[in-house]
DNA sequence: ATGGTCACTGACAACGTTGTCATTACACCC
DNA sequence: GGGTGTAATGACAACGTTGTCAGTGACCAT
């Protein structure tokens, strides 16, 4: 008697509604007659249930229009993966960030694997903030941008073997994958260049000196310089430019000096843009020679098209998202910083020579 | 004798140990001393805990580096929230998805709502595959593109009030919220512009006609030009169009004709770039007229500026992430579309008057 | 018959958390 | 002094799933 009136309930509880309660396992196993681990190997293709009962459960399934609970998986699954990593980027709307969104999603998506993407806004507060997010989350990896001074505080992860990527910019104070852009090397071959077309008076307009990149390409552009045996105290250097307008300034500035530049070369695509609009105002875009490092859409319809030493974002990508999955795998090799090469590409106003 | 082993064993397994192992809520509530639906409250900082008590939990938390496990948490939690939503675009690279997608992160992380982003490519079978995948997550909403020629395959989550929102396009065989442009009025505004400069021999390249804008802007496009008393039937329209490489053929085949346009409208971004690159290969750019849909880096840089029809992502994404908000909220108001308004901006390349 | 293997199946506990509820302690009031 | 209220606290079950393990037949070889 009391058995029965507890089966009923259960019979009740558990019986086939399609109604507004998202179905679970137990009403897909009442459906089809069978136990809920049954229903549980069915959803995920494990072996060892017969083809009748698979069909039955398949159809109780898509009669409920059943769908698993990947959550409560993770939660009870051994190893404890949820598919999903972090990425924090710059900004999602940034072009050179979304490339590398893209080309991550893409080697992750084979496996299944999810990205929560979201944006710094240069604030290293952001970074600690969206970090701890993720790992609420439990994501099984965190692919970085790094703004803050340092990245200590991913550390109790790391040691934690959480698998951590670091694109950009090279990490400080923890030890761990990063795959970087070869950022000295690269303004060394656009300052190169620029010397082989015979100029002797440059111009360097740059980012931050607080962004390590910037720090980098500064190092490789005077480098460069030295190399060929230009003194690079002569050189102006234009710094803490961080976007469009104060790089166009700095233009107006740099060509209305006593003795203005033959060449400019400009460390990021903000600063780029500021400088073409600068140069074009000043109708000198025909006349300075200009590289800039980034790569942008439309390089090749300006006048002159814009020489670039172009970044590889969907290598970069490619590359973060190839480590993640190594890690993730059990890869415990000693972290390892990779370089994707940067590329020169020429279109014009690289190729510019200096008057006389 | 037994229970004293028992709960030896309990304090070992629970006691504190920096080690590999993620904390738990019962390894911080053992270091405290105090029980785990304590730990609970303070770490959601629910009331009824006093200070001292928080300040040991605290402390045990820090010293653990203990962080919350939200999945367990929604799990168990009423209403079940993951505070995530799936966002479905064509493409996370595409400037136009990416600024919506950075504004909705904009008006979800205030909430503490992550972002999972995914890119569509054109693909039905993806916008399908992508959505179980979100669901399977569990997402608190859903924002999709919506690419299928039919997302009824959503209407069992519907109906289970998931919120969702279509962004973009509207969707076809579910009633839901729908965010987009007013794409027939925004091309309608470029062809009366291009009418009003003097302009009679109008061309209008365009995209792919399954995609309902596309036939929206054609519509706008042909009706202002019927407005205007033209004769429609002469117009050439070349569709079909979804890159720059077959719009500047198309563009070049414009122009070879024995009545050639003296102005173009290109429906779409890509197909703009391919009509730029067609019109200065042909020496036209100063001479044809050209209003294109969708805004772009450096249009204005230029030569001359282009003329566009500005859509508003960061408007759309802004009035989408609000919408399921609301929804979330519990607002259950009949579905409705919200337009979102394009603006022309005149740039130079729609004010080139036709000949003679 | 007996024992052993094998394919199939389900009961049960556990994952880490939160909702419910009971318990304790103490202050307060008549 | 007894009753009442309230703040603080923890035991316990439950969320939906999967790992473990034991059970059931069927089948084959002895």
């Amino acid at each position: 008697m009391m058995k029965d009136e507890v089966l009923t309930t259960m019979s009740n509880r558990y019986q086939a509604e399609v109604g507004k309660n998202r179905p679970t396992m137990r009403h897909v196993a009442a459906l089809a007659g069978v136990g809920i681990k049954t229903v549980s190997r069915v959803m995920n293709n494990e072996p060892g249930v017969s083809e009748a009962t698979r069909l039955r459960v398949v159809g109780a399934s898509q009669q409920l229009n059943y769908q698993l609970d990947m959550t409560a998986g993770s939660l009870r699954r051994s190893g404890r993966q949820t598919l999903s990593v972090g990425l924090l980027l710059p900004s999602v709307s940034n072009p050179f960030s979304s490339e590398i969104h893209r080309a991550m999603e893409d080697a992750l998506s084979v496996r299944g694997i999810a990205v929560f993407a979201a944006s710094l806004d240069d604030d290293p507060e952001r970074e600690k903030a969206l970090v701890a997010a993720f790992l609420g989350r439990r994501v099984d990896g965190l692919v970085l941008t790094p703004i803050a001074r340092s990245q200590a505080y991913v550390i109790p992860e790391h040691s934690r073997d959480l698998p951590t990527v670091f694109i950009d910019r090279e990490p400080v104070g923890v030890e761990a994958d990063a795959v970087v852009t070869d950022n000295a090397a690269g303004a060394a071959k656009a300052a190169a260049h620029l010397i082989s077309r015979g100029h002797r008076k440059l111009a360097y307009l740059g980012d931050r000196t607080d962004i390590q990149t910037a720090r980098e390409r500064r190092r490789g552009f005077l480098e460069s310089l030295a190399a060929a045996g230009i003194a690079t105290s002569a050189i102006p250097i234009r710094e803490g430019l961080h976007d469009e307008e104060s790089a166009r300034q700095a233009t107006h500035e740099l060509l209305a000096s006593d003795d203005p530049p033959t060449a400019i070369f400009s460390s990021q695509n903000l600063v780029t843009f500021g400088a073409m609009r600068g140069l074009k105002e000043l109708n000198a875009n025909k006349r300075i020679a200009l590289v800039g490092f980034d790569d942008f859409a439309l390089a090749d319809m300006m006048d002159p098209g814009i020489t670039v030493v172009a970044q590889h974002p969907e290598r970069i990508g490619k590359l973060a998202a190839e480590r993640i999955l190594a890690r993730i795998d059990g890869d415990q090799s000693a972290p390892q910083t990779y370089v994707v090469p940067s590329e020169l590409i020429v279109r014009g106003s690289g190729e510019l020579a200096p008057p006389g």
